[in-house]
Formats: C-alpha cells, structure tokens, sequence
DNA sequence: CCATCATATGCCCATATGGGAATGCGTCAA
DNA sequence: TTGACGCATTCCCATATGGGCATATGATGG
C-alpha cells in the first residue's frame, strides 16, 4: 500500500498545508474558486483539486451561485481531530502536580459544553 | 512533487492511523518497539519505522534501557495542532453566544492577514 | 447563437509512502 | 566465544499524490 488516501480522513486531509490555508480563509466567508486561488496563490485547477479533496472529507461545502461555485466551511469534520488531539493535553501541560487543577479545567469545559455528554 | 514528507510536520505524522494508535498506547508510559507491535498487530519493522517518523517529527523521545529502546511520548508537538484546529471551534460550536468572541478572532486574522482583497 | 468567464477533469511525471522480507548490529546470557 | 534477542535499516513494489498543462463543461452576456 502506499499512503492512505488524502480523502480518508480529516487527519490526511488537512496534512497538506495549503487546504489548510484554504480553510483557514474560508473562515471569513464563503469564497470562488478563483478568488481562493488568487489569494493563496495557487493556479486555478489546484485550488479546485484541493477544494475537491476538503469536500469529499466533508471540510467544505459548495452552493451554486450562478457561474460561481462558492466554497464555504463545514468544520464539524474537526472536531475529532481536535478531540483526539485534545486527549494528550495533559501530556504538555508540563507540570503534572497541576494534575489536579487540569481536572478542574475539565470540568468546567464540560458545564460549558453541550448539555450532551459521553466520553472516549 | 508528490506529498508533504510525514516528517515534515505532526500534521503529516501523525495522519497515518497507526501512528496515531502508537501515540495513544504511549499515552500510558513508555514501551519497546516489540511490545507496541505486538499490541497494534504489526510487524517490528513497521513499528520501527513509524516510530522513526514520530521520533524525527518530535512526537516521542527514545531511552536506551539495555537492549531495548523505550519509546515515550513527547506530545509537545501536538499543541500547534490543537491550536490550529482549536482555531474553528466557534464554527462547529452551534451556540452563537461566542459571537463576540468569533468576531474578536476574525478582526485578529484581518490584521494577520493581506490587507489585499477583493471580492467576487 | 457565439464569445467568454468560472470550474472541473484528464494526463503525464517525479516522489515518497507503507507493506513485506531479509539482514545488519549491538547487547545479554551461558 | 557463541547464540539468541531487540531493533533499525535496506530493497523492491504498488499506489496516490501534487504540480503543470490542456481541455471539457456550464452559465452569462451580447
């Protein structure tokens, strides 16, 4: 096998620094192709590659705006990501004495949170 | 060019799944190579390599203890990636009461960011 | 209907990946 | 010293990637 694909996952996918990029300027609103293209700049058909590869993952959602395809975020695809990154938090907070105050942190993430909860 | 090196990043690194079970088993203390590929049903070698990526990226940090190498966790390397996908988490939190919050970030990226723009 | 803009695709290529198998080493026990 | 163990490295291979370039498809304006 060689690698696993980009659009298995939002962890491949956003291992390549310009979706990221991509993503990061989706964050101010929808945007053209061309537009992001121009801005990151990256041809046209690259853009388009990249964007294909974020929808496919979920990342990205597109609405048909005339002759315009506008690309818009859909970060829900994220939040594993950040979770599963998130379970090794307390691994860098460097002082584990402070094990105690991270509960805390925790817990009050979770008052804050979604009244839904289960755990890992 | 053909994909990012997975050693180029913790984001590339740590997109192959079986690196990212290595890391959650690390979680629970340090381990020789044997051991992690025997509880991730893979061969040495490949435990070997993948550990090599996680090693080069400063993902875990090796001991010599004999004949064995004890491979630790060395999640600093995660932080940047929680950060950065942290930075959309207003946009899958459905609750707009962080609206000013989200606002605040945005005016950040607007200075970040090119004052170049125009729109579609 | 035609020219043009906005995108998506298709091709070709160089590259690094992850898997498998074999092997090179250093270390420890007898 | 010899043999077994623990691990890293090297080769070979199939695969998909991202880049560059050309082109097909769609919608728009005259």
């Amino acid at each position: 096998m060689a690698r696993a694909a980009t659009t298995s996952d939002a962890f491949n996918a956003i291992a390549e620094p310009q979706r990221r990029e991509i993503l990061v300027l989706l964050r101010g609103g929808e945007r053209p192709v061309t537009d992001l293209a121009r801005n990151l700049g990256m041809t046209q058909p690259q853009a388009s590659k990249h964007l294909r590869v974020l929808r496919e993952v979920g990342l990205v959602r597109v609405r048909e705006a005339g002759r315009q395809r506008l690309y818009g975020l859909d970060a829900g695809g994220l939040r594993p990501v950040h979770e599963w990154v998130g379970g090794f938090e307390q691994f860098w907070s460097e002082s584990f004495d402070r094990l105690d105050q991270y509960v805390q942190e925790l817990k009050q993430a979770r008052q804050e949170g979604s009244p839904d909860d289960d755990d890992q």
